[in-house]
Parts: structure tokens; C-alpha cells; sequence
DNA sequence: GCTACCTTTCACAAAAACCAGTAAGGTCGC
DNA sequence: GCGACCTTACTGGTTTTTGTGAAAGGTAGC
């Protein structure tokens, strides 16, 4: 019969062995621990975390299931090489720039795309394209995949009015990129917005974007305006916590 | 006996409960469960992820605990008014405008000062501020509080070039702001680029800010160049992952 | 080859997650 | 006020996870 004290007894509900591997990520992600260093031994963390050897071992399978570290029996567990994906908005625009810029840094990406439908979009969505509740908009779902692995999944919604009749109702991939067939269509961009928000993975983010433990994603939701400020497309695109970082400018 | 198969049986590790929690919070977030409207009865979401009455009532719990849902015996679970904070480069730049904003909004806000010290700052502050792996910069470490509830922690470090010898390195609030006072030492800011990642937050973090079950945070790291491009403030700002979304427009 | 240090693995107690079912009691439309 | 539907709470029982401690076995320097 514990008495839970309201403000001072503030507690950290994860397991300990999350709570080893959150600490320890941290001193990896922000560098303290660079990419080919040593971990403190089992032992010290032992002693640092106050806890138990498996408990210890369990945090760093963690780590291990992230690709975050490497452990050989005798010798120690290292920091792997990890350098996160930089994007900045201008290369995001459209998934060819990205292929083209993934390219020069030796990797191989390509973007599958996964649907294309009309739908009534999510309320964060529709409230951007000045829908109505029960209004659609066409959608096009694609998925990256960088070195055959999954990284983002992107979702573009346009306006019927912009979409119909266009090479965007098809089922296939478009020439040049879509805003290069927007920009044809005489909705060239003249104004974006990007808001981003940490999120907890849902289950289809969780399983599509092949997840470990419990990586959060980013969630970036981007309404590109054109002639007269109207909302031309907007776009949800979701990336791998880990695996991204967002740059932008000002 | 069960033997995994390597890529088609991909599945999701987190206990039951947190992954109808998951997907629930998707539907909030998202706005396809507006604020005020009623949850799927505890029956309905039994049948839709296939869990017993016990799970589903642990999963709305998560939700609880989160805010995000209020529940009245006999009636049914809502969404409570939950819009998250905005908040946009420019008014990100210095706490001052940044309690002239939410007072705005009638909220409450105000940043207490926890630290100012000279430390040895983590490596990706280090590289940007062009330190030696020995250098040490200046830390001035506030926490911001809305309505007395911490929000965001945010560790400013300056060039000791800079700092030294002005009120930057006083254990005391700058009257007027960091920047104007920078700016008065001919080190106005000519750039800044933002790095936002999605993390998972550290012991220290989750009981700063408060956090609840697997919350994800929002870090921010900001370099200021000033005249020259060199780097005159690099800014770590942390904030919760479900209060906060950030905006920018290009 | 020896030794110190390290990671890894195994056995086992305690805790929790989870299920099925039941029951108490509140809310709302009729 | 009645009944349908709802949230909440509790029981008992199985399975999985979390945690501890000790032992097995690899690595590297001497």
C-alpha cells in the first residue's frame, strides 16, 4: 500500500532496461559516444544504472535491434555507424529529387507507389484543402524505401477540381515529377508550410516502416499554395524517428 | 515452436494496450475524432482489435493519463479540447516573445532559469560551435512553464569569446532578451538553421517535462551565425511531443 | 598460455499483461 | 420510470515480460 505523493514523486513509468537503453541512446544520437567508441563495460553500467547484468544486456539488445551499436563476446559493444539523413524542405519537394540526392551519397532509393484513390481525407487534411466533412480529395500513397528497406511513407492529397482528367488519376508514376505537372497545369507553388510533430507510431506506421522498440516518427504535414493562396496539394509524410532529421533555414 | 519468417511476418512488439492506445491517438490527433466526440463503446473496440474488456479499458487508461480523453461512468469516452501549441521560428527565438505570445492566448507562461555555468557542451553543440573535443562553452539552461506545467527545456550555449565578461555569464534573467543583448554586443544573428528530430526521451527529460507513457519528444537544435557566418548561440530546445507542433513556411 | 576483462547465455522468482466472465452502477432516450 | 447501453471495477487463471544471480565462453595484452 504505496501513497503516491501528488507533485514531488514524479516517476518514470518504462522498464528499466527502456530506461538504460534511452540514456544511452541519447549519448550515442547526440555524439557523446561517437560512431566506432566503447560503451561502458556491462559491469559499469551495472553499476551507473543500478540494476542487474541481464537487465543491462537487455537495454543493449535494444540498442542492437536499432542498428545502433554492435556487441562481439569477449570484446566490447561499439557504436556503429549511424549518420542520420539530413533533409531539407527544398529537397523534399518531390520524391525524384530525393532519389537523385540519395544517389549522390552512394545509396540506392526509389519510391513504390502504393495507391491511388479518392478518398475522404483526414480532418487535418480536409481542413487544409477547405473541405467539407464529407468532401474527397484524390489521394496518392507512396512509400520510400532506401536500400530496399523501408524510410517514409508519403501520402500527397490534390483537389478533385486540379486532379480530374489529369495524368494524376492514374495509377502510375508521373513524369518529372508532380510539381512539375502541376506547374504545366497552371498551379505552380508560390507558398509552402510545413508543420511537424513528433508521433507515436501507429500500428500500419509501425509495421510499414518496419520499426523497432519504440521509435517515435515525424510527422510533417505540408500545404503548398498556389496562384491566390489556395491550397493546391498537401502532403503527410511520415519518416522513422531514428533514421531522419529536418533542416530548415530562416 | 514458432518460426519467424524473415520479411513477410513483421510484427508489432509493443503490448496490446499501447497499440490500441496507438492507433486511438491517431484518430484524435488526426481529427477524425474531433474534440467532444464520443469514443467506439468499450464493446465495439473489443470487436475491432480482437482484445478483452481488461485491455481495451488499460488502453483508454494510456489515454486518460494523456489528457487526451475524459470518460463518465454510464456515458461514454470523449475527446477533450486538446489543440496543440503551434509555435513558429520567429517567435521561437527568445523566451521573451514567447510569454508576450501565450499571454495572448490566455495562457499562462514563464521560463525559469536553472543554470548558467561553463561545461564541456555534447558533441553536435561542440561541432557546431567549432569546439575542440576539450572546449567548453557557456550553458544558460531554462525550463518553460505554461500555466505551471513544464513544456519545453531549452539550453542555450555561447561562444565563451562572446560570453565573457557580459551578463550573459550572470546567473539572472537577460532584461530584454538574449538576442537584443547579443545584438548590442555587435553579434547579431544574420542566419539560424534549425535541426528537428523526433526522440526518445531521456530519463532526465521524461521526469523534467513530465511525460506520460511512451510520449516521443520534439528537439530542436538551432545554430545562430552572426556576422561572418560564425556561430554566436547554438539553442537544444526539447519539448513535449504531444503539446507541440512546429511550423515553417518557405 | 595465462589472466583480466568483457559479452553472452541460462535458470528462476516476481510482476505484469492478457483473457474470459461477472457485476455494480451511471446515463440517456423513450 | 423503464430498459438499453454504457463505463468502471473485480475475480481467477494462464502466459509473457521484467528482473536477479551465477555460469559459460570469447578477446586481447602480456
Amino acid at each position: 500500500m504505496t501513497v503516491p505523493r501528488a507533485e514531488t514523486e514524479y516517476v518514470d513509468r518504462r522498464s528499466l532496461h527502456e530506461r538504460i537503453a534511452a540514456d544511452l541512446r541519447d549519448d550515442i544520437m547526440s555524439g557523446e559516444l561517437a560512431p566506432g567508441a566503447s560503451l561502458p563495460s556491462t559491469a559499469r553500467l551495472k553499476e551507473r544504472f543500478d540494476a542487474s547484468n541481464a537487465t543491462v544486456q537487455k537495454a543493449l539488445q535494444l540498442l542492437k535491434e536499432e542498428d545502433l551499436v554492435v556487441g562481439r563476446a569477449g570484446a566490447s559493444v561499439t557504436v556503429r555507424e549511424h549518420r542520420r539523413r539530413t533533409v531539407a524542405p527544398a529537397a523534399l519537394s518531390t520524391a525524384d529529387r530525393w532519389l537523385t540526392e540519395a544517389a549522390k551519397h552512394g545509396t540506392h532509393a526509389r519510391s513504390v507507389l502504393r495507391d491511388v484513390a479518392e478518398v475522404r481525407p483526414p480532418a487535418d487534411v480536409r481542413s487544409a484543402l477547405n473541405l467539407p466533412v464529407d468532401g474527397t480529395a484524390l489521394l496518392r500513397s507512396q512509400i520510400l524505401l532506401i536500400d530496399d528497406e523501408p524510410a517514409e511513407l508519403v501520402d500527397c492529397y490534390y483537389p478533385l477540381a486540379i486532379a480530374e482528367g489529369t495524368a494524376l488519376m492514374e495509377r502510375r508514376r508521373i513524369k518529372g515529377g508532380t510539381p512539375a505537372l502541376l506547374a504545366e497545369l497552371g498551379h505552380s507553388a508560390r507558398r509552402s508550410v510545413d508543420r511537424i510533430s513528433a508521433e507515436i507510431p501507429t500500428q500500419e506506421q509501425y509495421r510499414s516502416l518496419r520499426l523497432t522498440s519504440s521509435t517515435p516518427v515525424l510527422r510533417t504535414l505540408r500545404v503548398v499554395h498556389g496562384a491566390g493562396d489556395s491550397p493546391v496539394e498537401v502532403t503527410v509524410m511520415v519518416k522513422a524517428g531514428h533514421l531522419y532529421e529536418l533542416r530548415y533555414e530562416f
